[in-house]
DNA sequence: TTGAAAGCGCTAACAG
DNA sequence: CTGTTAGCGCTTTCAA
């Protein structure tokens, strides 16, 4: 594992000039700069990322904090984040607050935030005052996906938007009587999300005169095994809505599930729309709202970078496109 | 940001003392250790990362590398072993393959595992003898999860058994023209993990002198949409099978679906198993063999770590449990 | 355009 | 049990 000495003593110039050579910094002749480049290649010499970092007090590095990694939307923020991530040399770092191990509330305090990475992207959480505070304290760039969190960068679709399209499509088919599932209160979670959509159903039901009884709403908690549940209960009540929102389509899976189970045709019995279009959703055949996380994830690595970088960032708020998908589980109400 | 100087000097002891303190090494008094403690917790200090890498070799970080972050495996294995390092006081660097940026070849050449990380916990993944040996020379702990590799440190199920325990209970049933859907050939993947269950598939049916016909095969690359597809034309086919044996829960899902477009009833028309116990499989109702991926991924994280501190790690190959689950999706052939 | 030299913050002998 | 002394491998003024 050859280091700059030797690259420096390989190309005859000194360990300064390599470093500036490989870093693509001016005040280096082409020609040297080719002389120091062909001896890197040549020795398979790569910079120690500690020993640079530890001089020049860049990592080179972004945490990536995730709820957990069992959600289509984490993932796949994931994914599009290092992707750019990685294209600008940089690399990702993992936290996962879905295990016990660090307590939340440590988690700030942790040496990965505070000592290895220049940057933090942090997929739908939902921070405290007391966490925001710490953070900026940390002078690191901050990007949120998905949620707006107030005073904070943030990279989402416009909830209100989305929830609108949804619930818009199903109106317009003719439906009055539509239930919800949707996440509420999750440990983690950023349950502003969960309560956008919820509410945004509420405002659009009220403007055709519909006020929907409790029964109509079921907690989900972004996961389909719950929503399933949830849409049990919902669908087996007294007073069945002809059409569910479901707030993801995971949630909205679990719907079709429960439908399944209870012998309700879909849509002649019940219409479903879901918001995401999961990589799954098409096989399904379900009807959604279609948001690209992966981009998502892009966009915030590439505002981070940025950042770093000393580039004005525009807006606080950067809203992703949705669109509405329209395939086969939604259809006006049977008579 | 304090240093390690700022808590020697309100300790009243020197650095190096501070370091042994904190890192809890012999040879230093109790009421010492106490003071530096107390010190270090007053003023916020943890010790930076890349200086301790930079003078010790040791960067308390392992990198995981995954062929993808869209299957539900991965993530799984990803959580279980972010959970233990993190509980170890490691980092875990994230290397997804899926991604054009950086593309396989130039992998191992990559910073990250040169000199950043000081294991690596890989994916599914099948090394070609390149890779295998460049890997070897940089002398790093290595252990590869699902799908067992020559020479190289293994934890997985035996995928021999489990696909044994999945025919076997068609078998069972009386299921005698059983289909299966498979993965092939996934770039990134190791498809030595189909192959086993293919193979398999095919030896059970020997043993009780059945020869598949080619069509009773359909590629599903381990994803739904893939497997829907995959498994529409084989029930579409003149031959149609009574069942159908996927190489995991995810292909299974794309089988449910396939089977519920065709008006097919489960388990009536078609019995259905796959491999894996998703999370999501209990509400398909879906009969399974269970794996736990969480658990071997935090078994590949102790052994690397085990490895780390030159501890003696046992055999190369570290089978973990499996165990079929019963659901709703199978039952004996119709008449 | 290039080099010399002084660290970055920590760990690891080696003394004491 | 504790302190001193060298670096680890880079980056970065400051000179030349």
């Amino acid at each position: 594992m050859s280091s700059i000495h030797d690259v420096a003593r390989y190309s005859g110039v000194s360990t300064a000039t390599v470093s500036r050579a490989l870093r693509g910094l001016p005040n280096v002749s082409p020609r040297t700069r080719q002389v120091v480049q062909a001896a890197a290649a040549e020795l398979g010499y790569v910079a120690s990322p500690s020993a640079s970092a530890l001089s020049s007090g860049r990592h080179r590095a972004v945490a990536l904090v995730v709820p957990s990694m069992g959600r289509w939307f984490y993932t796949e923020v994931v994914e599009g984040a290092d992707g750019v991530l990685r294209t600008e040399g940089y690399d990702a770092f993992l936290i996962n607050l879905a295990l016990g191990a660090e307590g939340r509330g440590r988690l700030f305090s942790h040496s990965l935030l505070r000592k290895r990475a220049d940057a933090v992207i942090a997929l739908g959480i939902d921070f405290t005052p007391d966490e925001r505070r710490e953070l900026r304290s940390l002078a690191v760039p901050l990007t949120v996906v998905g949620g707006a969190v107030p005073g904070v960068r943030t990279v989402g679709v416009d909830d209100l938007q989305a929830t609108e399209a949804a619930m818009e499509h199903l109106v317009g088919l003719g439906h009055r009587r539509i239930a919800h599932i949707g996440g509420e209160n999750e440990h983690g979670m950023d349950y502003t999300v969960a309560q956008a959509r919820r509410r945004e159903w509420r405002t659009v039901l009220a403007r055709i005169g519909v006020t929907p009884p409790p029964a109509w709403f079921g907690s989900g908690g972004f996961l389909l095994p719950q929503a399933k549940r949830a849409a049990l209960e919902v669908l087996r009540g007294p007073d069945r809505p002809s059409a569910v929102f479901a707030g993801s389509d995971e949630m909205a899976f679990g719907v079709l599930l429960a439908a399944r189970d209870l012998g309700l045709r879909v849509p002649e019995d019940l219409s479903v729309i879901g918001i995401d279009d999961h990589s799954w959703s098409e096989s399904f055949g379900l009807t959604t709202v279609r948001q690209d996380p992966q981009a998502q994830g892009g966009a915030a690595a590439r505002i981070v970078l940025d950042e770093l970088a000393g580039l004005p960032v525009h807006g606080l708020v950067h809203h992703a496109a949705s669109e509405l998908v329209i395939r086969g589980t939604t259809a006006p109400p049977a008579a």
